[in-house]
RNA sequence: GCCCCCGUAGCCCAACCGGCAGAGGCAGUCGGCUUAAACCCGACGCAGUGUGGGUUCGAGUCCCACCGGGGGCACCA
């Protein structure tokens, strides 16, 4: 048997240890007795207002209340088991959560799990196993891990996104979204434009001719298959035959968001490649500007609102048509029209529809380094076009910078000046951003002039730089030169002045207009998998998909033989989709009444994609038996709806929402886009899901590795501090040297729960976790430090209960004025550290308070109480214990947490610092009162003050009394 | 390449609106308790805040440049 080092031999020493010290053997059985008291008295129900669930004692709550939503990001229940990193977040939130149902808030805090998802269904694919039994059972599992923790949530809030009532409302969400449309004209209840509206309101708008079909035709001319189609198209999820992103590594396409800027899959690392395939979409971009404009009701890390900014990608520019020389015109997309007289050339992307027909013979003018070495434009777009079609992502992005292209044979006509510009074609420039078009500025545009210098076009700068600046694009504001003709002048103007004026001038003469482009992209939602929710559609004989009506919800997966998608090469580009629900013929193939009589219908075999359970969740722990609807109104107001507290806003949302940066752009966009969408078909009462998020850091961890480079066991590993201060480390008597970086089981440093819980309990363990630093920060877990925590605990016990004989030793005297002020600073402190969630420091305020209780021959029993209150939301095991050793017979979770009397607070005397110079030269003990002029005289009558000044004459006195006072000679 | 966060004692970290650099923990040293040791109790802090400039009466805190660590974005016109 190997000892391990991280793990002190608890049964080795209790036995000479006193009966009733706080040992972890101790400490374990006071938590698993209380987790089971909290259990059976359901001290965590949280109280909906009348109508839903009651609390423990089977009371309602006020709906007048101040209600606090608290959440975790949704964990996926993997195999592998927590480490001590895991908790960190849910610690936090049971923290804040304990704290504030003290302070009197109603508060809900619940868990359930994301389920569906790739892990499980690997794992049954190479077990043969039903990815719903693997899932329950690792639910169970992380249950009991997290259970052992002390987590005050209410249990009968949680649920899996796989349980199949939860599938019924997620597939329901769905068709809200399928059945509606985006009315941009549409004035919102909240005053804004633009919002969803039914699409059946589309149809009568369409019936009645109150509003024309896009493309002209009238309704009444339409076959019933060609309406469908018309409405399709305006929906907010449709199926579309547009480029996506294929990846045969995992056999499915994946969302825009779930690809890396290197054209890899963001789960498992397989190429991706771009495929025009018919699949789902969300039609996400119509919620572009809210989504983007939104993000100012909400109090999130300003990182993550700039991250979800820069993925909207909203940019205001201008669109300019550009005549091609023989007939056509080309529009492009300019966030710099003020540049249009720097224009020299023109590039198209690859797929543009302009290169479909191209010059048979090289017009004069080519020079040699355009033509690609071709003998026409025709076979050099030809071959340019299929060299780039061939290219993957992977290969694009390594090829970003060095610039490739070939002269197309066209000539666009600059509409400022009439100057003739060569068109290329080249990879730099997107088909799915703007145009798909650019006018060429090399004088303004990095990359056009990397160009430029590539193929020998020339440059015009239409900016003004001083004498001696270097070549190269000049990016930056300036005075706009070489830019006027006989209509418009832009010279001497600032960048932007000159885009406004520019603009103007394009409009008044109908060559282009104003526009907003975004980089942001519809999000594909289809995916070829078995373990995710099935699409609550069918398809009839023209293909369309068609509503399955809510009665027949939910649609649930069919029990197959075979769990895997068809797989493919990672880098088989050429290989198609096969989704494994396509397998089973009796599911795919269906006789339903639709209001047509029994027909044959097909059934969708796509599932949703994994986020689609994590976009509603939170709505579901606010109601989670309802049959009738995913959330009752009422509830949702009280628990989510705007101004629903003090703190939550005109948006409302969940008032805290902890969890990783990780999921900044994919999860809480995709969330928030529902969310909107509900809002404006009225099922919730706010406009943002998460009124305040809050990313925890990570917990890291040393790794060591051996002078082969393979890594050592960390618990083995031990530090020696040389004669010179050196710090080297070892293990089995050789040097090794030492990385930092994530825990992991290949990493040899994996510490768990399991192993806290045996070796110091779960109060020790969170409040190691809680007092290691702030919580958004990362740090290195350090097992040695933990028994700083513990000995905190300890203390904390023995002021209360003697070790030997387990009685309760505190005093009914009244405390002494010393201990007051050290309480009610204390609790001054705590308080304030707690509302500003810094567990750690508010913990240090208490290791103060409890150090001067341990000071003490016996302690007060309203310094025990209040300390013990006060410990509770952190240690929340041994505060019950003492709580209820102290004489209570109820829980202490909804005791009111103490509050400090300003009296104890105010000092006596404060101690000022007195400067010369700057530099501190006395010390003055003053009643806080004192007035400036009163403490400047003190200060000047200081004999240690008298003699750094020397006799000099004071030229400046800065007085901030009652703390300092500067002396400026 | 661009943007964001973080650099304080041997280690993890405090320091409010710019006002005495130290709250708390680990490690360490000394003392007490003990036959002895562990546990426990008590005491002990010359690090001037990554580096270099600047603003200010006064800078860990604000500004500029750089170095180191972490993260995000990256041909988006």
């Amino acid at each position: 048997m190997t000892e391990n080092p991280t793990t002190p031999d608890v049964t080795a020493r209790t036995s000479a240890e006193p009966t009733f010290r706080y040992t972890p053997a101790l400490a374990q059985e006071i938590e698993l007795r209380w987790q089971d008291r909290w259990a059976a008295r359901g001290t965590f129900f949280a109280a909906d207002p009348v109508g839903g669930l009651p609390d423990g004692d089977g009371n309602f709550a006020d709906p007048s209340s101040s209600s606090f939503f608290v959440m975790d990001m949704f964990p996926y229940p993997s195999g592998a088991g927590l480490h001590v990193g895991h908790p960190l977040g849910y610690i936090a939130t049971d923290v804040t959560a304990r704290f504030r149902r003290m302070c009197g808030d109603n508060v809900l805090h619940a868990l359930g799990f994301d389920a569906f998802g790739l892990p499980a269904e690997q794992y049954a694919v190479q077990t043969g196993q039903h990815p719903r039994v693997t899932t329950e059972a690792n639910i169970a599992n992380m249950q009991r891990q997290l259970r052992r923790l002390g987590l005050a949530h209410d249990p009968r809030r949680s649920f899996a996104t796989t349980d199949s009532d939860y599938v019924r409302w997620t597939q329901w969400i769905f068709l809200q979204i399928f059945d509606s449309w985006y009315d941009a004209d549409a004035v919102r209840p909240d005053g804004g434009t633009g919002r969803a509206r039914p699409i059946a309101e589309l149809e009568a708008e369409y019936a009645a001719g109150t509003r024309a079909l896009p493309d002209g035709r009238a309704w009444a001319d339409l076959s019933a298959s060609e309406r469908r189609a018309a409405l399709n198209d305006q929906r907010l999820a449709y199926v579309s035959d547009s480029p996506v992103n294929w990846c045969p590594g995992l056999g499915t396409v994946l969302a825009n968001e779930e690809v890396t800027a290197d054209g890899r899959s963001e789960r498992g690392n397989f190429p991706v490649f771009q495929r025009n395939l018919r699949q789902w979409n969300m039609r996400i971009t119509a919620y572009s500007d809210r989504l983007a404009d939104d993000l100012d009701l909400i109090d999130w890390p300003e990182k993550v609102r700039s991250m979800q900014r820069n993925w909207i990608g909203r940019s205001h520019g201008a669109k300019v048509r550009f005549a091609i020389e023989g007939g056509q015109e080309v529009e492009v997309f300019t966030t710099r029209p003020d540049t249009l007289f720097g224009a020299t050339f023109m590039v198209v992307a690859p797929e543009h529809p302009l290169l479909d027909e191209v010059p048979a013979e090289w017009p004069d003018g080519t020079r040699d380094t355009w033509t690609g070495g071709h003998a026409s434009p025709v076979e050099a777009v030809a071959a340019y076009r299929a060299e780039s079609a061939a290219k993957t992502a992977v290969e694009r992005q390594a090829d970003a910078g060095r610039k490739t292209g070939v002269f197309t044979g066209h000539l666009a006509v600059n509409p400022v000046n009439g100057a003739l510009l060569p068109v290329f074609t080249a990879d730099y420039v997107l088909m799915g951003y703007g145009t798909g078009a650019i006018m060429a500025v090399p004088g303004g545009d990095e990359r056009d002039y990397a160009f430029a210098q590539a193929f020998d076009v020339p440059v015009i700068y239409t900016v003004d730089a001083p004498e001696g600046t270097p070549d190269g694009a000049r990016t930056g504001d300036g005075a706009i030169i070489n830019s006027s003709n006989d209509t418009i002048s832009l010279d001497g103007l600032s960048v932007p002045e000159a885009k406004a004026a520019m603009t103007a001038w394009l409009v008044e003469r109908g060559l282009g207009e104003a526009t907003t482009t975004y980089r942001l992209r519809d999000w594909l939602f289809s995916r070829q998998r078995y373990w995710g929710e099935p699409f609550p559609v069918v398809y009839g004989d023209d293909d369309q998909p068609i509503a399955l009506p809510v009665s027949m919800l939910p649609v649930d997966l069919p029990e197959v033989p075979d769990y895997a998608p068809r797989t493919y090469a990672a880098d088989d580009a050429a290989s198609s989709p096969e989704p494994p629900l396509g397998r089973n013929e009796d599911w795919v193939n269906v006789t339903l009444d639709l209001g047509e009589g029994p027909r044959q219908y097909r059934r969708d075999t796509n599932t949703m994609p994994n986020w689609a359970g994590s976009c509603w969740y939170y709505l579901r722990y606010l109601d989670p038996t309802n049959a009738d609807a995913m959330v009752s109104a009422e509830l949702e107001r009280y628990w989510l709806g705007p101004e629903h507290n003090a703190t939550a806003g005109e948006a409302g949302g969940v008032d805290l929402y902890v969890g990783g940066v990780e999921h900044a752009v994919l999860h809480l966009l995709y969330a928030r886009f529902w969310h909107k969408v509900l809002f404006d078909l009225g099922h919730v009462s706010g406009a943002e899901p998460f009124h305040k998020l809050f990313n925890q850091g990570y917990i890291q961890a040393y790794a060591y590795t051996d002078e082969r480079g393979a890594y050592v066991d960390a618990s083995t590993v031990t530090e020696e501090t040389g004669p010179d201060g050196t710090v080297r480390y070892v293990a089995n008597g050789v040097e090794v040297q030492r990385e930092y970086g994530k825990m992991g089981k290949s990493l040899k440093n994996v510490v768990t729960p399991d192993e806290m819980y045996e070796a110091y309990g779960a109060d020790t363990f969170r409040v190691y976790e809680m007092a290691m630093g702030p919580l958004d920060l990362s740090r290195p877990w350090n097992t040695r430090d933990v028994v700083g925590s513990q000995r905190f605990l300890q203390r904390l016990w023995r002021n209360v209960v003697d070790e030997t004989t387990g009685q309760v030793t505190v005093t009914d005297d009244a405390p002494s004025e010393e201990t007051l002020r050290a309480l009610h600073r204390a609790i001054a402190d705590v308080r304030a550290e707690m509302e500003g969630m810094r567990p750690n420091t508010a913990i240090a305020k208490l290791i103060t308070l409890n150090n001067h209780l341990t000071s003490l021959d016996r302690v007060p029993r309203a310094a025990a109480e209040a300390i013990v209150l006060m410990v509770a939301p952190l240690a929340p095991h041994v505060a019950e214990e003492l709580w209820e050793r102290l004489g209570h017979e109820r829980s202490l979770a909804h005791e009111p947490f103490p509050t400090a009397d300003e009296a104890y607070l105010v000092e006596e005397t404060v101690t000022c610092v007195v400067q010369v110079q700057g530099k501190v030269r006395a010390r003055l003990e003053v009643p806080p009162t004192i007035s400036d002029t009163d403490l400047e005289a003190a200060a000047l009558a200081d004999p240690a003050v008298v003699r750094f000044l020397d006799g000099r004459e004071v030229r400046k006195a800065v007085v901030r009394a009652p703390k300092l006072v500067n002396l400026v000679v």
